[in-house]
DNA sequence: TAGGCCATCTGGTCCT
DNA sequence: AGGACCAGATGGCCTA
């Protein structure tokens, strides 16, 4: 696996939009993203939202002068900045989950597929170690112990009959196939 | 240079 | 009706 250790990107401003007018083309609108700007390279906004004629979509309707109407176009940036909005909403839940992950080398970043595959075995670990701690200590007692190894059981039993992998199903694998994985990724495979 | 990852735009669809 | 959500498209950055 590649390392992922790259700054992050910034985003367009306004003024990054004024500042290079020679990149622009003319069949697409100008949009205003509000955030602070870039050192010597277009941003992922400023490209995409018209500077040039690549970068995202390109829409028939937006080309040309005579494309869309104003009200048209003014609804399209206001929800391409929803959805921007949205995208880093989601992002620092990325991060926030990336933080929460142990055991994972502090220089490389995790992507996002790899924060979700970790983070998922990462759960099942820790469900299998309460499991172990909390049954052994109260079998046939009260408290949460049975309870929850029955739960667990149900659950795995259809995990297991939804994936037809048997080996999902044992706890055990759980934190061995965690293991195995900050392995590998701690090796940057 | 290829491949992986990412940000952004965009139109369609779902939801409130 | 308007916003949220989603997936496809596109091109830039980075590393091996």
């Amino acid at each position: 696996m590649k390392t992922k250790n790259r700054p992050p990107r910034r985003r367009a401003t306004p003024q990054d939009t004024e500042a290079s007018p020679a990149e622009q083309t003319p069949d697409r609108p100008q949009l205003g993203s509000g955030q602070e700007p870039a050192k010597g390279l277009r941003s992922r906004a400023s490209r995409a939202q018209g500077g040039r004629a690549e970068g995202g979509r390109r829409r028939p309707g937006l080309a040309g002068p005579g494309g869309r109407r104003e009200s048209s176009i003014q609804r399209r940036l206001e929800s391409n900045e929803r959805e921007r909005q949205r995208m880093h909403k989601l992002n620092n839940a990325f991060q926030a989950l990336r933080e929460v992950i142990p055991h994972v080398r502090a220089d490389k970043k995790l992507s996002k597929i790899e924060t979700l595959t970790l983070a998922k075995n990462y759960i099942k670990s820790l469900t299998a170690t309460i499991l172990a701690m909390s049954s052994g200590r109260l079998p046939g007692l009260d408290g949460p112990g049975p309870k929850l190894y029955q739960h667990y059981q149900q659950q795995q039993q259809q995990v297991a009959g939804d994936t037809l992998d048997a080996a999902e199903a044992q706890p055990e694998a759980h934190l061995q196939r965690y293991s195995t994985q900050i392995h590998s990724f701690r090796e940057g495979s």
